[in-house]
DNA sequence: CCTCTACTGGGACGATCGTCCCAGTTCCGG
DNA sequence: CCGGAACTGGGACGATCGTCCCAGTAGAGG
């Protein structure tokens, strides 16, 4: 079978993060990614110079592809907490919908902080970029203000999740969760006030 | 060299864990760790079965280890907001001293979730308590009660740190993490109420 | 001082890793 | 239709992995 090179990357990036969601890095060997594929090696270090190169890649590509999904779509006649409250058990529900996923993401953030740490700053980087625009919108929407700079209120929703995340993979405790978001929704409120 | 069993077991899981903190669970073979702790490869298997029993004992071994140190020495005549503050930038600087340590820590809590998920669960039991027991003896010397139940605070918290510790290993920004620290503690204020 | 056993050093095993090579096949451009 | 380049399959290489074996040594108990 002929394929194009492009074609052959995307796939088999996509081959690779099939294999780290479901098996773990460690256990993503070229062996193991050209398996799923369904392709040889050779394929393999044709497509690609090196297994970091495919793992740089993936990382690159993965944090792109990340969406919004934080913003609930339906706001209209909502509070702001209101509105991180669902907006927050979204978060949870994209989680438990593939919990692989996350601790996949969360792996190749690992993987990038000791050899490609720019890439991880950057993926960060993004993921505030993402929660400072939604906690913009939000407030905007609900005639509220934050009282310390949004970048800041944004870096701390993203140590939520990013706990939600962690404890949550680890004791799937789905009830705790829900809870723990409304606290943290009260919480994030103390951050506001209304719009002058 | 007679080294009693017990004490090569102590000095193996120690080497193993620097290698772990250098250089990454990836590269904690189990020749890195005997050429850290100089010892030979038969004593590695006359003091364990396999490499996965030093890295399960590793596990609870370091858990069991870890101190509660988030609640600041100097507590009289401090308000709640300024004790949570306080707390959370000694775990930065403690973060700061030593961010290897941290980052073996996350590597060793994914390699939990994916081979023994009840390690992690009591990993992440034990930080829970340890925030619940800091955060009702803060509110009890700031004349101070928890308008949510505690454990909910408590797993908010250790989001909150968990969250701290990622960014800060991938992005360094200690300005950033002192702001998010400030604004964190001032949204937890919303979860409490002066004692009656 | 002797002996017996707990313990060590070094080498070896099979498995698996990332990477490479090369003979063959497939298909596009002419 | 046909030549040549893009692409593939399969095998092979050296390195490294976890584990094991066994001859030998050291040191405690007699």
């Amino acid at each position: 079978m002929r394929i194009p090179v492009a074609e052959r990357r995307g796939a088999l990036l996509t081959a690779a993060f099939t294999v780290i969601a479901s098996r773990g890095l460690a256990a993503a060997s070229t062996r193991a990614i050209v398996a799923e594929a369904g392709m040889s090696l050779a394929s393999f270090h044709y497509a690609f110079d090196s297994r970091d190169e495919l793992l740089q890649l993936l990382i690159t590509e993965v944090t792109a592809g990340e969406q919004a999904a934080v913003l609930p779509a339906e706001r209209a006649g909502k509070s702001l907490e209101q509105l991180l409250i669902e907006g927050l058990t979204g978060y949870l529900e994209h989680l438990r919908a593939d919990p692989q996923r996350e601790q996949a993401m969360l792996e190749l953030t690992q993987y990038a902080i000791r050899s490609r740490p720019e890439l991880a700053a950057q993926q960060y980087g993004r993921y505030q970029e993402i929660a400072s625009a939604a906690l913009q919108l939000a407030a905007a929407e609900t005639g509220t203000c934050w009282r310390v700079p949004v970048p800041t209120v944004a870096r701390l929703l993203v140590h939520v999740t990013d706990g939600l995340t962690l404890t949550w993979l680890v004791d799937r405790d789905e009830h705790a969760a829900r809870q723990t978001i409304a606290a943290a929704a009260t919480a994030l409120m103390a951050l506001t006030r209304p719009r002058p």
